[in-house]
DNA sequence: TAGTAGCAACCGACCGGTCGGTCGGTTTTG
DNA sequence: CAAAACCGACCGACCGGTCGGTTGCTACTA
């Protein structure tokens, strides 16, 4: 059927981003060529072609695919719960573990790559990300109200501090290091909330 | 003289840095040739070569560069600051001042581009943020201490935290935004030493 | 059920262009 | 006049992308 045959198609146009993803965060966008992505995947460049117009498709379904598991994994997954602290917990916990998780490797390549895609498809990525500043610093709003917070910090620069502690930590985490993800988002937690001197 | 030759040579090599710095921060690392470079200083691909032998080392004298500034306005001149409380806000203050230097874009090239070096040499500019990583750690530990804080924020998490935030901006800030350096850095010792919802 | 039409998947040779880097010779300068 | 600074033509390698042709599966038919 039409169906069995769209499905693969799928199939191989998500191996094909998993796989590019990989490599572009293991050596960046630029210095990966085409043909390293179609070797990795058994293929010839000529046959990868026959999935992706362009290196340029694939970052941009790439980041694309990045947004659509943030949003689910984190903004969605949040929504539900009722008390705004607790969600800016989870969300501190979800999104930390989207950032480290080994599948979605995407991410990592979406906060590192800004600079290759064309203006015109970087806008609907950046587009995308300013819609979760935005719920980040909704968040960060209603739980000041919730507080009754006396801070001066503004939600908007609180926002860009968390999510900037949170999309540094690909630069320097290590899988097999000391400090576990549990552990991690608990200590980022307590910072956003009280301070690391407190 | 020998001496004037040299002072010369020297100069053209800071200009050739810091013309680089600008269009590397610009347009990335890969996507700037050694052509653009040239051309931006009235230079022919030739002559760009006399002065340095290759790509690679630019960007490596332009990360180290990045480190020495990084040592001098941040950490040598905190080092005279008695009150360890005193000492990091005040570093907070040096760190994003010169994240938001113009002047000195050596530091935001070095921390975005990461993989295009040389393992050898890349080894290097990492040890070297290893050593401010632990400096900052220290500080910290000193803070915790001067306060006897009862918090569960390790110091090693905590200087993570500090500086991802930290070197985060460069992603978003606009210099002529609402922002101003001034505010986020009073903005941002605030998050770091009682929270953003306290 | 054997045969076949059709089509997605794939190959590999190839293209124009650009890259980092070289080199022999010329200009500038102290 | 020596040496540093600089030029511009050039090199081999590799880049993203193209294209005509082949393979192999699937759906349909006689």
């Amino acid at each position: 059927m039409g169906t069995v045959t769209r499905e693969t198609t799928l199939d191989s146009r998500q191996e094909i981003l998993r796989t590019a993803a990989r490599l572009f965060q293991e050596q960046g966008y630029d210095a990966t060529s085409m043909n390293d992505v179609a070797a990795a995947l058994k293929l010839s460049k000529g046959g990868l072609y026959h999935h992706f117009q362009s290196k340029d498709e694939i970052l941009f379904d790439l980041m694309n695919h990045a947004m659509d598991i943030t949003q689910e994994r984190v903004v969605n997954s949040v929504r539900g719960i009722a008390d705004p602290e607790e969600r800016l917990r989870t969300l501190i916990r979800r999104h930390i573990g989207v950032v480290l998780s080994e599948r979605d490797r995407e991410i990592t390549v979406m906060l590192h790559e800004n600079h290759p895609l064309r203006p015109s498809l970087r806008k609907q990525i950046n587009a995308r990300k300013k819609e979760y500043v935005h719920f980040v610093e909704a968040l960060i709003t209603e739980v000041q109200r919730a507080r009754s917070s006396k801070s001066s910090v503004t939600p908007r620069a609180g926002a860009f501090a968390l999510l900037g502690m949170i999309n540094w930590i690909y630069q320097w985490y290590r899988p097999g290091g000391p400090l576990q993800e549990e552990d991690l988002a608990r200590q980022y937690a307590e910072i956003f909330f009280a301070g690391a001197v407190q």
